[in-house]
RNA sequence: AGGAGUGUAGCUCAAUUGGUAGAGCACCGGUCUCCAAAACCGGGGGUUGGGGGUUCGAGCCCCUCCACUCCUG
């Protein structure tokens, strides 16, 4: 759809997909491939190492600045992807926290991996009372990130996210969600492991698996990395690493429906009727937009 | 054909000596402001293979039929 869209409108498509980012992930991660973007300039996609870790603003940041070059080029920025929180960042900008320095990051994930996430809120429950009330004890991700801001910054998360946010361009863009049937969307994901390993999946993980990269990495979460890994190393048959990955695929793709129902109020929804149709719709809505197209995206 | 065993939620399995069925996964729904292909929360579900019997009461005991598995021929 991107492709096509920035074909007719003269767009760039700038990948809003946090695994997609990943340079070493191209199979794993469906990455657009050679005919498909000969047409269309793409950004954003495998320009970062699995060694490094992405984030929601590292790559707003990224995908403004790629924006704002596509404007300045007279071309339209066509953000795709299934990342909703950074399509959310995109739209409404984030908070200023400021970053937090990896080490003290690494020493707050270490401390959960040994005590647990509900010993990490109870003691933040002493520290920032009001950001613990609003978390689950349960919720490791989340009692990670209020700790680490914590401890980075001195100050507690929600008092900075009481402050104005940076960025955001809600109002001045449109928004397309693709809401396929479930049964056919399920049907899709269980067809693209089989895909992935036709197009040399295996030795994708294989060669992932030998940087020796922390367990921690952003980069191993790809649907079908893990799966492959323990096929690679004689834990789980290959017909039983498709069936963990073909499953976990499909839990995501649930994920992600519940989050663009209720994230992308303003969205136009398109339940996927034939490609030509899809594509038609999206010209009519891309040309109403063009009429009151901003002057630019600052 | 004979012998043995098993049939409980979509799947894999639980259920103290008979006291009116639970869990994981799936599925559905939801949360979401910096690892988000993450992290987390909630929900509906079963005339316990069919029929009959014993009993105050049967998923558990008895009879019978059906299905499947294994063994022997």
């Amino acid at each position: 759809m991107a492709v096509a869209l920035g074909g007719a409108l003269g767009g760039v498509v700038i990948n809003a997909d946090a695994l997609q980012l990943y340079r070493e992930l191209a199979v794993l991660t469906a990455r657009p491939t050679l005919p498909d973007i000969a047409d269309v300039p793409h950004r954003l996609f495998g320009v970062l190492g699995c060694a490094e870790a992405a984030s929601a603003a590292r790559w707003a940041a990224l995908a403004r600045a790629e924006a704002r070059a596509a404007w300045a080029s007279g071309r339209l920025p066509i953000l795709a992807g299934g990342t909703g929180l950074y399509i959310a960042v995109f739209l409404d900008g984030l908070a200023p926290v400021p970053d937090v320095p990896a080490d003290v990051r690494a020493v707050v994930r270490e401390r959960l991996g040994r005590l647990g996430a509900r010993a990490l809120h109870a003691e933040l429950a002493r520290r920032d009372p009001a950001g613990a009330a609003a978390l689950r004890p349960s919720d490791s991700q989340r009692v990670a990130r209020a700790t680490e801001v914590l401890e980075a910054t001195g100050r507690p998360l929600s008092w900075w996210r009481a402050r104005p946010r940076d960025g955001g361009h809600r109002g001045r863009s449109l928004e397309l969600v693709l809401e396929p049937p479930r049964d056919r969307l399920y049907a899709a994901c269980d067809r693209r492991f089989g895909r992935m390993l036709a197009h040399g999946a295996i030795d994708e993980a294989a060669a992932v698996m030998g940087l020796g990269l922390g367990g921690d990495r952003p980069c191993l979460k790809a649907l079908g990395l893990g799966e492959l890994g323990l096929y690679l190393r004689g834990r789980i048959s290959l017909a039983e690493a498709g069936r963990r990955a073909r499953q976990a695929t499909r839990n995501y793709a649930k994920r992600q429906a519940t989050w663009f129902r209720h994230q992308l109020n303003d969205a136009v929804r398109l339940a996927e009727p034939r490609p030509a149709d899809t594509l038609r719709r999206a010209r009519e809505l891309a040309a109403r937009f063009a009429v009151d197209r901003p002057r630019s995206c600052e």
